[in-house]
DNA sequence: TTCCGTTTATAAGTAAAATTTATAATACTA
DNA sequence: TAGTATTATAAATTTTACTTATAAACGGAA
C-alpha cells in the first residue's frame, strides 16, 4: 500500500526535483524523504524517478502519479485551511436559541458585527424549547432565562429583569407606580402559554404566596399578548426590557418580581472550547 | 495538524454514522477511531460529531469537513487503483527501442496483443543511439544486437544471425552459395554508417582479418542502401533475417560472419522488476 | 426494576512507522 | 584533486498509530 507519508514525500520531490529540497519543504531529513519514495518505488515496482547526474526528472510513471498527488495534496491543504479559517472565526457557523429576542439580539448583533465571515443562525423559542435545544445540542449557546445549575453547561449572566403587569388601557391600577401581584385580584389576566418563563415565573411567586389570578385567556407570544392587552382583553406581563413602543398599554412593575429574570448566555461546557462559542462567551462577559 | 489517520477514521465514522463500523471499514480497532476523531477535535477546537443516544450524527462542522475528507480520500483511492492497473497491466507505458525493425517488431506485436492497455512507445536507432538511450534511462528496454556484458543491464538472447552480402544484379559472385569476406576484393561497397551494428561488427573482422574494402558510399539506413544496390551502385551488408521480398538483389552468406549477430532484448536490471518491462522479459525467453 | 446486548470511552501497553543522526558514495566544480 | 553539493545507506530513536482489556452509557426485553 502507498502510505501518506510515501506520496507526501513524493508529491514533495516532484514539485522541486530535489529530494533534499523536499526534504526541507516538508520539514523532514534527506535521509527521510530518499527513504519514502524508495519504499514506494520498491513496494509498486515502478520508478518514479530517473536519477540522472544532471539531478532528478520525472519518469512517465512519475508524471501520472504526480498529477494524483498534486489533487490530492491540494485538497489537504484546503483542509487544513479551513480548519484554520474556523479556528481565527474567517467562517463558520454558530446556532444560537434564544427565549426571546430582546436581549438576545443585542449580543447577537455585536458579534456579528465582530465576526463578519461566521454564519449566525437563530432559532427562537420559547424557555422549554430553548433549554430542549441546548442539551440536544441542536443549537451552541443560548440566551436563556433563568437556566437551572447544571455542570455540564456553562452560564454567563447578561442582565437581570423584574415583571411588569401589561395593563390595558384605562385600567385602575394604570397610573400606580408599582403594584403588587395581589393587587391585581379579579382583573382578567391574559397568560403565556406552559413551558415559557413568564408564566413558569408567575406560576413560582403565585403558589408560594397562596394566590390565585383569573386568567381568561392564554397566548404564545409577546406579540399576541400585547394586542389582547391593547384590545382591553385583560392584564398580561412582561419583563421590563421587554417594552416596546406601544403608547396603548401601561407598565407598571411588580414589586416582587422586581429582579426575578436572569438572562443568562447559555452553552453546553463540550462546546465552549470551540472558537465561535468562546467568543461569543467572551463578548457576553464584556457587556 | 490534522493528521492523515485522523482524517481517514473521521472519514469512515462520517461514511458509516458509527464508530465501530468504521472501525471495521478501515480495519483498525474501535478504539483507534475514537481517538484519532477525538484527537482531531481536541486539537482544532472543533465539535465533529454529535453523540446522541440514537447514535452519532456529523454537526455543521462535520459536515463540511467530510464534503473536504471524501475529495481528499478519493483521488488517494484512485492512486492505489492506479498503482494496481500498472501493476497488473491494465493500464501503463513502455518505451522500447531497437537498432533494427526486424527482430523487434514480432516480439512488440506480441506483447500488444496481451496487454492492450499498455500503451507501446517505440524508437528506433542505430546501435550506438539504442544503447545511449537504455543506459540513459529515456527508454524501458531494447532490442540491441550484440550488447556488451554489464551488470547494470539484463539480457535475454532472441536471435542468432548471419551477415549476408547483398549483391547488386550480375555481380559475378551473386551465384554463390556463400563466400568470404576477402572474395570481395575490389568490389565497391556500401557501408552503414558510423554507429550501426553493422560497420562495427564488419570492421572488427576487417581488422582481425587485416583485409580493407573498397567503401565507396556510406548510408544511414537499411531502404536506403537496399536501394543503392539495386541501382548497381555497389555491394551492401544485411542480416539473414533482415531480408525483405526484393528481387532486385542477391544475398549471399559470409561464412566467417555465419553466426555474429545476437539480437538480445535488454533492460536496466533496476527497471527489471517494473511489471510491464518484466512481462516483456518473460515473452522473451518463450521465444 | 434488573439484566442483557450494543455502542462508545478510557487507559495502558505494544507494534509499526516515520524520521533522525551519522556516514558513505557519487558526481560535478573550481 | 581538493572542495562542494547531492543522494544513498545503516542503525538508532522517536513518534504515532494501534491493540487489548475494561469501563461506562444507553436502550430494549424479561
Amino acid at each position: 500500500m502507498a502510505t501518506y507519508s510515501q506520496l507526501r514525500a513524493f508529491d514533495a520531490v516532484a514539485q522541486t526535483l530535489s529530494f533534499s529540497r523536499a526534504a526541507e519543504r516538508i520539514n523532514i531529513t534527506q535521509p527521510g524523504v530518499t527513504l519514502q519514495v524508495r519504499e514506494l518505488e520498491r513496494a509498486h515496482d515502478v520508478i518514479l524517478f530517473h536519477r540522472r547526474s544532471s539531478g532528478v526528472e520525472l519518469t512517465d510513471d512519475g508524471r501520472a502519479l504526480f498529477d494524483l498527488t498534486r489533487e490530492m495534496l491540494d485538497v489537504e491543504e484546503r483542509i487544513q485551511d479551513q480548519f484554520h479559517k474556523r479556528a481565527t472565526l474567517e467562517t463558520g457557523l454558530l446556532r444560537i436559541g434564544a427565549d426571546g429576542p430582546h436581549i438576545a439580539l443585542g449580543l447577537i448583533a455585536k458579534f456579528q458585527s465582530l465576526y463578519l465571515g461566521v454564519q449566525v443562525q437563530i432559532t427562537m423559542g420559547n424557555w422549554k424549547s430553548t433549554w430542549q435545544a441546548i442539551k440536544d445540542q441542536r443549537i451552541d449557546a443560548a440566551v436563556i432565562a433563568n437556566p437551572p445549575e447544571d455542570e455540564q453547561i456553562d452560564q454567563i449572566e447578561l442582565a437581570l429583569q423584574g415583571m411588569v403587569a401589561l395593563l390595558p388601557p384605562g385600567h385602575k391600577l394604570a397610573k400606580r407606580d408599582s403594584i403588587r401581584l395581589q393587587d391585581l385580584g379579579a382583573t382578567p389576566i391574559i397568560m403565556r402559554e406552559q413551558g415559557s418563563n413568564t408564566r413558569r415565573i408567575l406560576e413560582r411567586h403565585l403558589k408560594d404566596g397562596g394566590l390565585e389570578l383569573n386568567i381568561v385567556m392564554e397566548l404564545d407570544t409577546r406579540e399576541a399578548m400585547r394586542e389582547a392587552v391593547a384590545n382591553g382583553l385583560g392584564t398580561g406581563f412582561l419583563f421590563d426590557r421587554e417594552i416596546g413602543g406601544d403608547e396603548r398599554c401601561a407598565m407598571v412593575p411588580i414589586v416582587e418580581l422586581r429582579a426575578c429574570n436572569r438572562d443568562t448566555l447559555v452553552c453546553l461546557s463540550r462546546f465552549s472550547r470551540r472558537a465561535s462559542v468562546a467568543a461569543l462567551m467572551k463578548l457576553a462577559t464584556s457587556i
